[in-house]
DNA sequence: TTTAAGAATTGACACGATTCAATTGCAGAG
DNA sequence: CTCTGCAATTGAATCGTGTCAATTCTTAAA
């Protein structure tokens, strides 16, 4: 098998001490058993062994990214921007699916205890108080991503999710649209909770009357079926508002499948301004979030947090949501 | 701290060797023992350090995945199935994206030595021979993925490429298309290449002629910006195949933007059937690659090498690509 | 030549789980 | 009551590295 420091250390004629320093401390060795020691690694083609290393050391360098799905493109881009800040601090990221199962995220999470990563950062599938108390007491950081946290003792990373609803129906109330349909996802998602909340307040202020078409999972098949429902209601909306872009896609689908003209009948907007938007079949309106900055900023204050962990001030940074308009949402006729 | 082996054995009234019993060999502990000392655990909220049982055993159970990028649809599937199948078997991924670029690809190989991966799931590159010999040295399997390897002594799972090329010119030719552009990388990505050699062969016995358009990176933007180069040919091709759906979704962008309508002036076909293709302008016929079974497939490969590893009998898998028809090819007028 | 201070080196112990030879406990046979 | 055999349990040794108090070596000053 492969040589170790007591095999380098028997054969450079030094104790396996100096054989650590030449690797830890350099500074601290003669120049001559340094390089005697060197060569003697060079010769045995010694690699240190990381278990032994990180076992005695308590620290890895590796954080642990537990998104509902990186499938979504909005959680592909978050994830990009993770890693990238990450690789430049020389960290590994473990990448987690918990499908918005709680119990897939527990698992999750009880692995990336066993694998001693050094922080988690998470996008919590439900809205209960994000604790993760066992993580904290292991001296786990964690940090939360795109989720608010009115938790002082924890860094989070979010963007306004109840100013962009606001956002989504000042912008189709000044348009003239007064009923507006809002499909999107169980309120057990926080996102969607916020969302929520910031289009009912607008929508109180801009005196529009909302119609909630709920679907289980945000996707594009869900947003086809939820047109149905749409067609059913006893007044057609003029503006549909969907909780994000895949569910809009599902929906631009659905209605075109209908012989229904977006944005002429029907304006539609969308939530995350996935790149796609622009190569739909109407360039879609949407709610634009910056979601690699928010991977880079997540990570980047995860792992600042890891490395100065008495002196750390958790901060809660909140991004704000941006209007994209394209040709999907237009005047009421 | 967290509780270690030795403080559930002290606090169920046991041997430390009988608590290691009760989590990897349970059948030789009695029933009653078995019990307390589950519920002890659960108590304390106990989980086994890794890098301890891992510097004992010597492995880890850990898997590197190196793409050249999971923001591509087509990757991100891939990723989605790696990692739901190294979960099934209890292994954690270490997410890597190379951006197509060497350096990076051996930065991140050398991290994730460091971490002592147990195995690499790498889409190299570039097309030079894929040795990784300092992995194997290392007693890391490597496996190949998206990328065939004429070398026995490792596995690889793939999807036809050379295939995919000729289905896509035997199709655009079966609807009368006989000048077609080719958008598409570089030939240094193997990928390309082998689409390149397999647009050639069908072109050369469908009696097709073939204008090649190369951009540098195949994303959306470099689609539009071939849209100039297109309409600069000395005859306009009546159809367009491209590398991959990112591009085609580009290309689709500059068509409409001059004014040219697809189908009926040009055909349009992507490569990767990425989910989007339905949504867009056009909805984009493509080249099927099976990219979340891909995924799945090479992880359990790998694994499977990981863990019997000397009868192990590596495999070369390969998929066939599949023709996916919408509305943006259309027999030639 | 002696001495003191600083530099260099040593080696036993710790990290936490696994392993396995040795020990204990227990039931049934004689 | 003793003995045998099996099941259950024990705990010391081990994996390879980092740490640090203790020791040895070196050098320059007296």
């Amino acid at each position: 098998m492969s040589a170790n420091l007591r095999d380098v250390a028997r054969q450079a004629g030094v104790s396996v001490g100096t054989v650590s320093n030449v690797l830890n401390r350099p500074d601290v060795v003669s120049p001559k058993t340094l390089e005697r020691v060197q060569k003697t690694i060079a010769q045995l083609g010694f690699v240190p062994n990381g278990f032994a290393r990180q076992l005695r050391s308590g620290y890895s360098r590796t954080i642990g990214l537990v998104v509902p799905d990186v499938a979504n493109p909005f959680f592909t881009e978050v994830a990009r921007g993770v890693e990238d800040a990450a690789s430049k601090r020389d960290y590994a990221v473990f990448l987690c699916n918990s499908d918005e199962s709680l119990e897939k995220e527990n698992k999750y999470l009880s692995v990336l205890i066993q694998q001693q990563v050094r922080g988690v950062l998470i996008t919590p599938s439900d809205s209960k108080s994000h604790q993760y108390e066992n993580l904290r007491e292991r001296g786990i950081s964690v940090a939360l991503l795109d989720t608010e946290t009115k938790n002082a003792s924890q860094c989070s990373v979010s963007v306004d999710d109840v100013r962009g609803g606001e956002i989504a129906i000042e912008h189709l109330a000044s348009l003239g649209h007064r009923e507006i349909a809002w499909v999107t996802g169980p309120e057990t998602i926080p996102q969607v909770a916020d969302r929520t909340a910031g289009v009912m307040r607008a929508a109180k202020i801009a005196k529009v009357e909302i119609s909630t078409i709920r679907v289980a999972l945000m996707n594009s098949a869900q947003g086809t079926d939820a047109v149905k429902k749409i067609l059913a209601l006893k007044k057609m909306p003029s503006a549909i508002f969907c909780g994000n872009d895949l569910l809009a896609f599902g929906v631009m689908r659905g209605l075109l499948d209908a012989g229904i003209k977006i944005p002429e009948d029907v304006s539609l907007l969308g939530y995350d301004d996935i790149a796609f938007g622009n190569s739909a079949a109407v360039p879609l309106s949407s709610i634009s979030q910056p979601a690699y900055q928010l991977g880079v900023t997540a990570a980047e204050l995860l792992i600042s947090e890891c490395e100065e962990n008495e002196v750390h001030a958790h901060q809660q940074i909140k991004f704000q949501p941006q209007l994209v308009m394209r040709a999907s949402t237009a005047t009421k006729k």
